[in-house]
DNA sequence: AAGAATTTGTAAAAGACTTTTACTTTCCGG
DNA sequence: CCGGAAAGTAAAAGTCTTTTACAAATTCTT
């Protein structure tokens, strides 16, 4: 099968990326590796893989200048390894170009649902003619992008523009995380850290209109410190 | 001078016809004329004229279907002659496609404005590739397209969105006429009778807050049972 | 594992904008 | 000049947005 999806896996340490690989060949997917960042980027322009799995911490080059390197000649989906559990780390990446972080240790699950999402997601904006989907479904949601409307069990949820604009936004990346500011900068136009506490009451607002109780959230996920993201899993 | 602008005129009187012409060769104008309908719609389409000015009153054809049928296959300007003190057949030319109308009786003045404003409008429209300007001008205010702000007498005029919209909306158009329907369309994106009311009260809101007096309007004036018009008179 | 610090969640107040209402003023034909 | 229709406008009502203040959850520290 030659349709196969290329994965080009970015990791020094041997035992993680022979977990990834035997994770990823086990469900079709074409393994590459590269053990560096200087192999890595050579092989991201002479490979053209599909989606990049990238450690953070190589030995030879800096995570984020990497992820830049990338980004300078090309749009291929980027998930991040991190094993540090700073936040800030995960936010820079994204918003230096990466599409979605894994944190380490990860579940087989959770690897093969971001590859999923970040392949999908490409798919959909492939450059020039993005694909426009006219509806999004998870679980019992349904949103009609034309009709700008949102229903839940056949039940129309009414949302203002604001809140509307917000859920739509995650939608059309779903299960991939948005951070604050590219969620704030697409909604509000402009980016000052103060409008994060308006992003989070009309995520309130938002969610108790979907009918969900606290501490059990269905459809709009957050991640500690670095933002939202729309679940896509049907469970 | 062979680049003077090509004016076709749509009328049986000839008193009517002969008044305009000589006020417009006078200015410079190429004069075309025809004395019926049926002529005039043949003439638009041979002579391709830059603008169309058609009394609404002639006897072989309803002034409407004569409208209908040139903007079926062109896009000239069109300003439509009306001794009818009736609203109602203003507004339904304008909705059909007219560009413009002129109350009989009119003054030298009144038509040469209308005139240069519909040719300039036509001009700034050109099929395809849409001229953009970047402010708009017309006494001492100041309306920058880009940073959607507006300024009289340097100083900025604080709107809210949906008042902008309107008044940028009628700048567009300066010296012509938009009907109520026509700016309802375009703001609120629907079209229902009772949104006038709204229409009027943005219009108090906005002329307060210009700093205009009930009875001296100078920039955006009302246009009886038709709609508004941005002023362009530098007056 | 308990407590501190940080981050997120949320109710409610405050503020801004929109829409409706009710009334006044202006316009225009007779 | 009068009367009816249309437009103007202040203010009330309603909705949406933004801020505030505090509660709950999560993670970090010890």
């Amino acid at each position: 099968m030659s349709n196969r999806h290329r994965i080009l896996i970015i990791e020094d340490e041997m035992n993680i990326c022979n977990f990834v690989s035997t994770i990823l060949e086990t469900n079709e997917y074409q393994v590459l590796s590269a053990q560096d960042g200087k192999d890595g980027t050579t092989m991201v322009f002479s490979h053209h893989p599909d989606l990049v799995i990238l450690d953070l911490g190589l030995p030879d080059m800096d995570g984020n200048d990497l992820i830049e390197k990338i980004r300078e000649n090309s749009d291929v989906p980027i998930i991040v390894l991190s094993a540090r559990t700073n936040e800030w780390d995960k936010v820079k990446a994204l918003d230096l170009g990466a599409n979605d972080y894994i944190t380490k240790p990860f579940s087989t699950n959770e690897l093969l649902a971001r590859v999923r999402a970040a392949l999908r997601n490409s798919r959909h904006q492939g450059v020039g003619e993005r694909m426009i989907r006219k509806e999004f479904q998870v679980q019992d949601m349904i949103i009609s992008y034309e009709k700008r409307r949102i229903s839940i069990d056949g039940k129309e949820v009414k949302l203002t523009q604001t809140e509307y604009n917000i859920v739509e936004l995650l939608s059309t990346h779903a299960g991939r995380v948005l951070t604050y500011s590219e969620i704030i900068k697409k909604i509000w136009g402009y980016s000052d850290s103060g409008s994060v506490k308006k992003l989070q009451v009309n995520m309130a607002n938002v969610r108790k209109k979907f009918g969900e109780k606290p501490g059990e959230y269905r459809y709009i996920l957050n991640e500690l410190g670095v933002g939202y993201r729309m679940n896509q899993e049907e469970k």
